[in-house]
DNA sequence: TTCAATATACCCAGAACTGGGTATTTCATC
DNA sequence: GATGAAATACCCAGTTCTGGGTATATTGAA
């Protein structure tokens, strides 16, 4: 049988020599390119047509999640698996309305992720055990759907006014910044809030670190 | 001359199983140990006094930068490299002060990390490029140094503060949950900003994520 | 060229946070 | 037993956030 060629992202280089001598050790499974964040994956998918691509969410320049949507509106065939450390309903929904084909959890043992890369390649769903836990363990109404995925997707200035805040600003000052009125910064962050169903600062910075909004973008 | 035994410290073992295979490419090292917390890597440390410990900051259960104090404490020679994705100079400050020999990025390739490693079990001290620029780009005074340590020992009380703001309680629904007047929460809230030197809850939250803090603990 | 989404801006009011103090009790340690 | 850190609690005042509206101009896509 031919072997599954895998594109490997994650935007942190000393994971992706890792997984690529852990995945060395299955002789199915050949790393065929790697990429460091979202956009680069993007890019890298639509020239190397990979089997499988094995995607971290956790990145700047675009997240896990937001590259999962590019990926599969040109290249529906490919076959996305989503490795990550947050066991979230919230993501796991969002991924699976932007065309993932399944969800690993950082904490798992090399195992059960040759077990996902396989079952990806063949165009079968996976997820992890814990994933399919919490997912059935949340009550509560996930998301506002809109379109075919779930509500997550920030504006562009919803995004900046995000970094903003995390950058230790008031709306005063992020006003400034961006030469608006505090009222529009107030009229964006109620937006957010509304869009991620929280409702404090503090569930902002989680959100957006979970992302890997944390460093630049 | 003998291999150099390691003790590989990461919440996330698919991350210890890439290193593992990863190191396993030098014959000179051997990895003797795998530990996901840092309670865990004290203990494990004590018991088979590695050579070097090849630690991650970011764990529940336990810090890197406290499990780097309690190990140098416990047995100084042990050598501590931090392995981070986080590049920021109160770390570095911090994790000096606590022991550490060195401080490696994790988007960094592999052969600075094997680099790094034996300069570590020489018993030299390393510190990333990029880890020495930042250091060297911080004008500002980083820390009030109290006993041998950086500032950024929080108490428990503290600590227990920091996770109920992040789970988005107000000062008085944390009262509520620890049997506290308003006015105590708000103390300790200020406590926190003077010992970290910030003044918002994003950024409460951010330090808090960034080492690991978001899960559980 | 519509139509919906985006971005902009304003009003109001109550809740919560932020920063400046002071002070007492408890507890471990020297 | 003295000392200092930790934890508790209070006062005050100003700022900022949070939640409820409404409204208009711009933009991009169908």
């Amino acid at each position: 049988m031919a072997p599954t060629n895998i594109l490997l992202v994650d935007d942190q280089s000393i994971i992706l020599d890792g997984l690529e001598a852990l995945l060395a050790q299955d002789d199915d499974l050949v790393v065929c390119g790697r990429a460091i964040n979202g956009r680069m994956a993007v890019e890298m998918a639509k020239a190397l047509h990979p089997h499988v691509v094995l995607m971290d969410i956790n990145m700047p320049e675009m997240d896990g999640i937001e590259a999962t949507r590019a990926i599969k509106k040109h290249a529906p065939t490919i076959q996305i698996l989503v490795l990550s450390m947050y066991n979230h309903p919230e993501f796991t929904h969002e991924l699976m309305a932007a065309g993932a084909c399944g969800y690993v959890l950082k904490n798992t043992d090399r195992t059960e992720l040759y077990h996902a890369i396989h079952l990806a390649a063949a165009g079968q769903h996976y997820l992890a055990p814990a994933v399919q836990a919490s997912l059935n363990d949340s009550r509560r109404p996930l998301a506002k759907v809109r379109d075919g995925y779930a509500y997550a997707a920030l504006t562009k200035r919803e995004k900046e006014v995000v970094k903003l805040i995390m950058a230790e600003l008031t709306a005063h000052q992020i006003a400034e910044k961006l030469f608006l009125s505090k009222d529009t910064v107030d009229t964006h962050r109620k937006n957010i809030f509304s869009k991620l169903d929280i409702h404090t600062t503090a569930g902002i910075v989680k959100y957006a670190m979970e992302r890997g909004w944390g460093e630049l973008n």
